[in-house]
DNA sequence: GCACATATTGGAAGCGCTTCCAACAATGAG
DNA sequence: CTCATTGTTGGAAGCGCTTCCAATATGTGC
């Protein structure tokens, strides 16, 4: 009530009150709205003096633009759909679509996009039907696709035909053609956990996959074999099963992988929760590790820090990836040209901690 | 090029293509665009009748409200800071702070509040002032405060005089006259705890507890200890170490606690990230679990999971608690008064899982 | 039946910004 | 020195919505 007051008495007083607007830094600065707005948005034409005068402006009344008004004058407003394959309140490898969603709501709240997840039933006959109707209904301008619905070039086919831009999160060679794949270059990732476990004298391994359909995957286990290769070392040096990315199935493969090549030196995992699995089952066999077993995971997500011990692993920047999905999509409906098919690839990195070590 | 020209001609030929706007539907409900409105956002003062008209009018176009428009028009625009305490792109304990966050934005996003992350090192001496700094500097409409900083009384009696509204997440009951305090019932959450593990015939506890200065991890040792005394069982039956929420501070403090009190027979940790520490370190020590030793959590982050046995611990809702804290600050802004001091109680659960069993 | 209160509708202004278009200044070629 | 070109500015419309206010319809008590 009394700050209520207080507000009022400086209105009156000719103060200006609550956020600041463009109209207020083009009085401030003695020029008109518009230029003001081509100063915020670096357009040409400006000339440096003016320029100068209207950041001054902006500096002295904090000014930032309002994101809403921006979008909604610039008619960009967007609508990306974010499509997971599994529910991460009910599923263990959650942290993956959790980070990359919010890299992704991150993003579009600053580009003022509207940012829309479902959760899709992978296992579902329909599923792709599912995304499409979905994406129909919303409208949306965009959609992002989580493995391994963009690797299904049917789906991308389809999404194309009605015009919704697509990028496709971890997507494998074969949709480049079709849509954005982003990712790592999941080719060199397997390479580079291969050449640090040859380079620390491993000579037999065991590989615990994913599922069948997340290409990004199976192109991790190329790379790794051409090291292997490079390394004159023959495919028969791998010992592989397939799992489906859950701890439990790394416990059981590995158990499994154990049992029947008990000589493998090291075990390359295709994410961290199997490679905990792993983890587990290698104690239980009575194994030290690294001492008798090297073990690796992929993602670097908080798990590989919180077992005992911690996984070598491969980063992802999946924030990151979130994050570039809007933005490309967004500029790509800016542009009102869909988004060019291809790749984009971010940087990944081998993290080493100590689930590996050199062969005693 | 071929769709751009399809679309012209479509518009050409008087249909309409992108996305209907709120006059669309007016013109084919045949009322105005104010009270399509009114049906939108549930006022009263709309017949029945009209109202049918209008709805149906909405789903037969599939509109939906443009989120942007609808803030800028309502001067509703808001801008809301979120303070962690620790980076989660380096800390282990990062689910906490990324479900949280995946909350708060995607409730932002819907509400068209424009959510502004802030990491402030916890451990810095002017990490207060810094915050206070920020948020002046953003011109936040309201904050919300992450612990421990939800608990610092001082702060948020600044940031009231500022006329920054906040919500203290997992704020403890010394804070309920200054702030709204959000989060679960944590004195029920340690005596449910308590209770459990009780219920399941120990008698010796050991307890992990978190950082000072987080007074709802206190207040869950309170409530165990609250069960205990229930029980008829005094305080001498439990053993406690100072954490820091680590996975390594787990498993160095449950060395150290089987060390000193090797009688306990359930463990209770301040999170689950400790939890996973004290599982190892149980471990190490030749533990079976549950057998010889039952070892709770707290979070039921994804942890509790991939770790083995998987975790019995408590639930927290912590995207609801995101998304609720932006909701409430939003209808504090609107409504033109700050956020009513209090507590907000989310439900909580006990998770069973394998960790916990009952005494041989 | 009337005056009045109340419920229901529509018109129009305007949120903060971008962008189209027109106006004008400065520059260079002829 | 003129005309055309380019660079630099401002005015005004309008994005899709809410909300104030006025207008009309309906209902109430006498």
């Amino acid at each position: 009530m009394r700050d209520d007051g207080q507000l009022i008495a400086l209105e009156r007083s000719g103060v200006r009150v609550g956020k600041p607007t463009i109209d207020d830094v083009a009085a401030l600065a003695g020029v008109a709205r518009t230029t003001v707005s081509r100063v915020l948005n670096n357009q040409p034409n400006v000339r440096g003096e003016v320029r100068e005068k209207v950041l001054v402006a902006v500096e002295k009344l904090g000014y930032r633009v309002n994101v809403q008004a921006r979008n909604l004058a610039g008619r960009r407003t967007m609508r990306i759909a974010l499509i997971h394959a599994s529910d991460f309140d009910t599923e263990p490898n959650s942290y993956f679509s959790s980070a990359l969603e919010l890299g992704a709501t991150r993003a579009g709240a600053g580009l003022g996009v509207q940012l829309i997840t479902h959760v899709i039933n992978q296992n579902d006959q329909g599923a792709a039907a599912q995304i499409v109707a979905d994406l129909s209904d919303d409208q949306c301008d965009g959609a992002i696709l989580t493995p391994p619905f963009g690797d299904d070039p049917q789906l991308l086919r389809t999404l194309r035909g009605l015009g919704i831009a697509t990028v496709a999160i971890a997507g494998g060679a074969d949709v480049e053609k079709l849509t954005l794949a982003m990712g790592i270059d999941d080719f060199q990732a397997g390479y580079d956990i291969g050449v640090h476990l040859i380079g620390l004298g491993h000579k037999r391994f065991g590989f615990v996959k994913g599922l069948q359909g997340h290409t990004s995957a199976e192109t991790r286990f190329d790379g790794f074999l051409a090291a292997l290769a490079d390394a004159g070392l023959s495919e028969a040096a791998v010992t592989w099963r397939r799992g489906n990315f859950t701890f439990r199935s790394g416990l059981d493969l590995t158990q499994s992988l154990l049992a029947d090549a008990p000589d493998i030196a090291a075990l390359v995992c295709a994410n961290d929760d199997m490679a905990a699995g792993a983890l587990l089952a290698a104690h239980k066999a009575g194994k030290r590790i690294p001492e008798d077993l090297a073990i690796t995971g992929f993602d670097d997500t908080p798990v590989s820090e919180i077992v005992w011990p911690p996984l070598t692993t491969i980063h992802q920047p999946l924030r990151r990836m979130g994050a570039r999905a809007v933005e490309l999509l967004a500029a790509s409906a800016a542009s009102g040209k869909g988004c060019a098919p291809g790749r984009e690839v971010l940087e990944h990195q081998l993290v080493v901690r100590e689930s590996t070590a050199a062969t005693p």
